[in-house]
DNA sequence: TTGTTAATTCGCTAATCATCGAAATATGAG
DNA sequence: CTCATATTTCGATGATTAGCGAATTAACAA
């Protein structure tokens, strides 16, 4: 959880987290879309990945990071139980529910 | 919201944050939970305060630390939207609903 | 094999962090 | 005023962080 939300605390991985969720797209074209460095970047990937936010898979050349949807939810959502509230998907409607990922 | 994070990113002002939600303690009363020196804990304190979780007003001799609520609700809420869901509370009943604080 | 491209890993630096004991501050009691 | 208590501030230390350029690795093309 610590881990979660130390990666959620900068705001160039929560930025990653966004974009990605538009779908899986290469660390170039993410490090396309800041001003730091690529090896930066890839520090930030990495922070990401340890936290299980995303996944990583090599395709040829390049590799493609995808977000973690379940992850972040299951981090937020038992946060969030713990102060009285409930996270609730306001998605287009036949999406999965979110409370019961564990089960 | 980077401020919000990087405060919830650890262990021990997560469970500060937890214990205040019973309601308002003094900074000793806080310590006297955590294994860590006082020193230590004043700083988590500080942490928390600086990023508006908590308040603190002297009374007396003794310092008291009161959780506020909505500005935790307020980055979460936004954090939340961002990624496609919704804060609800599971309170009693009869609380303020939590998505028009701005309002 | 040689070259090109994509991304990471390798040092390195400057800044911030969590932690502590000791010292300082402030309040209230006698 | 003096003492005790509650809490913070000070100063120092070791760990972690975000950042960079340079070097490295992996995949593919010619």
């Amino acid at each position: 959880m610590s881990v979660v939300f130390r990666a959620l605390a900068d705001p160039t991985r929560r930025r990653v987290l966004e974009l990605l969720k538009q779908g899986p797209k290469s660390a170039g074209d993410l490090a396309g879309e800041f001003k730091v460095s690529k090896p930066t970047m890839s520090a930030h990937f990495a922070v990401l990945r340890e936290a299980g936010l995303v996944a990583s898979e090599k395709r040829g050349t390049t590799i493609v990071y995808e977000l973690q949807m379940s992850v972040l939810e299951d981090a937020l959502l038992k946060f969030a139980q713990a102060f009285g509230w409930e996270l609730k998907s306001t998605a287009p409607a036949g999406a999965k529910p979110i409370s019961e990922e564990k089960a």
